[in-house]
RNA sequence: GGGCCAUUAGCUCAAUGGUAGAGCAUCCGACUCUUAAUCGGGGGGUUACAGGUUCGAGUCCUGUAUGGCCCA
């Protein structure tokens, strides 16, 4: 940095004020500091405060200086307090450094005795300060934040310290997160750890990041879900796991896709799917209660109401009612590029039966689900490792949840059939050798597994940056990603 | 993948094809209860990048880069 020709005069001008401080033998990066309060605590108790001392620490985010006497805001983790520096309590030459070497954007450390000022504002009257870290680069303009999106997702430490509104939207995915875990241990879960790179990307439809590794010399994929190692520990005897963390998916980058996600799963053995309806329904909604302190959310101009229970639909009535296709009309491969003809559907995969439901359910069906609903009873060409309903080969125990016309999650009782199984995954290896990338990989030792015994469990995949745009009223999955995917600039 | 839009000072934004500006930030000066403090003065630009048209381009054209929105 320092190398760099083109700073601008305001960083010049910092790196020049570095060697003073330190000619005055203070050193502009500090150290420890013993903090007993927070901004938080100040303003909420100031009264009962007023007239001692505090200690605090944090960020000078804005100054309003009177000649002799000067106000600064102060931003710690809790949120802002006011400072106030005074020439007659500072000394001259401690005042001179307060107004001369501090900048905006600078931590410091200070002390001083609490008060309420004319217009009521807590407010710190600093006795004693100090250097903890000089800032080279100025911050963005105090009223209007960062803006530029580009900008805010490329250095969300900027975004994070300019824009307060932004730090609550991570909080609250935090509590959700938090929330979730507790839930689940509450109920006897065992949160467990399975491997992200893996051999056989299975449990999902979705092209996997390749990689390589060098002692074994084969490539490995990272994984894009955790579904068939949870279910290998139903096998083993686990009978109530779950997985909490990063799913890697190698697809486009918009407003509802990250390459990287955090997913959940959760398996319950003796359970079907009805037991993970009541499940996320009620896990969502104790949660929303927990995290919001109400059931009642407001997304893209919905008012969504989460008490249980939830709408239940499914699938062949929702076809009939939104699109106007029914069973019979797409009981083949042939029907079904009939069918996505006369609906003038654009097809991106060849129009295959599951192709055409699924994309059938993509465009008419999904983006109507506002209230949160469950979809029931999926055709088995597009649910490889669901359960049949008895009676109803042709349909699957599964279902996904939609709040707002997202996808929420995706569940069903789990396939425990081996050869039922073995079967699916040759379905899915013959639309993989016709050029479906998406298609799921076969996976013989997950095979072995079944073939072991796997009780009969119901299983659901709930995707958590979703959840967490639902709860905070992002409609982007960049607002709820700390770090999200971006294009390395040159 | 296609279409549309954006990119101008550290930040937020202006600027009929004709001298690149404002607010905040910054610097100098005044000011001891302000809070988007106020008042006076100053500095700061490869207009994303590369070409082209034109007497003259931030502005028009072509391409590239990054991002956003919509479509697929």
């Amino acid at each position: 940095m320092l190398a760099d020709p083109n700073l601008s005069e305001e960083v010049k001008r910092r790196i020049a004020k570095l060697d003073q401080i330190r000619e005055m033998g203070i050193d502009p990066f500090g150290g420890p500091y013993p903090v007993d309060s927070t901004a938080e605590d100040i303003s909420s108790r100031c009264d009962e405060l007023s007239g001692t001392e505090v200690s605090i620490a944090g960020r000078i985010t804005a100054f309003r200086q009177h000649g002799r006497a000067t106000f600064a805001d102060l931003r710690d983790r809790t949120g802002r307090i006011q400072i106030y520096a005074r020439e007659n309590v500072l000394g001259e030459e401690e005042y001179a450094k307060f107004v001369d070497l501090l900048d905006l954007g600078d931590i410091i450390g200070a002390s001083g005795n609490v008060f309420r000022t004319r217009k009521g504002e807590p407010t710190v009257e600093i006795t004693d300060w100090t250097f903890l870290c000089k800032a080279l680069r100025p911050l963005p303009e105090k009223w209007h934040g960062l803006t530029d999106v580009d900008l805010r997702y490329r250095q969300r430490y900027v975004d994070l310290i300019v824009n307060p509104e932004v730090k609550d939207v991570f909080v609250k995915r935090t509590k959700i997160i938090s929330f979730i875990r507790k839930y689940l241990d509450d109920r006897g879960f065992l949160e467990v750890e399975t491997p992200i790179l893996q051999t056989v990307a299975g449990g999902a439809n979705a092209r996997p990041f390749v990689t390589h590794h060098n002692a074994l010399d084969i490539d490995v994929y990272l994984r894009i879900a955790v579904e068939l190692y949870l279910k290998r520990l139903l096998v083993g005897g686990l009978e109530r796991v779950y997985e909490l963390g990063k799913n890697f998916r190698n697809e486009g980058i918009d407003t509802r896709h990250n390459p990287e996600f955090t997913m959940l799963e959760v398996y319950q053995a003796y359970a079907d799917y009805e037991d993970m309806m009541t499940l996320c329904e009620d896990m969502v909604y104790q949660c929303a209660l927990e995290v919001l302190g109400t059931s009642e959310i407001e997304y893209d101009g919905h008012k969504i109401d989460l008490t249980p229970p939830w709408n239940r639909v499914k699938v062949w009535d929702a076809m009939e009612m939104w699109a106007g296709v029914s069973y019979d009309d797409l009981r083949t491969d042939e029907q079904a590029e009939k069918v996505a003809e006369d609906l003038n559907l654009k097809m991106e995969k060849s129009p295959t039966k599951a192709n055409v439901i699924n994309k059938l359910l993509d465009e008419k069906v999904e983006p109507y689900l506002i209230e949160p609903t469950f979809l029931m009873d999926y055709p088995v060409e597009i649910s490889p490792l669901a359960k049949r309903i008895p009676g109803q080969p042709d349909l699957t125990s599964r279902f996904e949840v939609f709040v707002a016309g997202k996808e929420l999650g995706n569940a069903f009782s789990e396939l425990n059939d081996p050869i039922d199984q073995r079967e699916r995954f040759l379905q899915q290896a013959k639309a993989r050798a016709m050029g479906d990338e998406e298609a799921h990989v076969f996976d013989e030792d997950f095979l072995t597994a079944l073939e072991y015994g796997m009780p009969p469990a119901g299983g659901i995949g709930i995707g958590i940056d979703r959840l967490v745009m639902l709860f905070t009223g992002s409609t982007s999955i960049r607002d709820v990603i700390l770090f999200p995917m971006m294009r390395p600039k040159v």
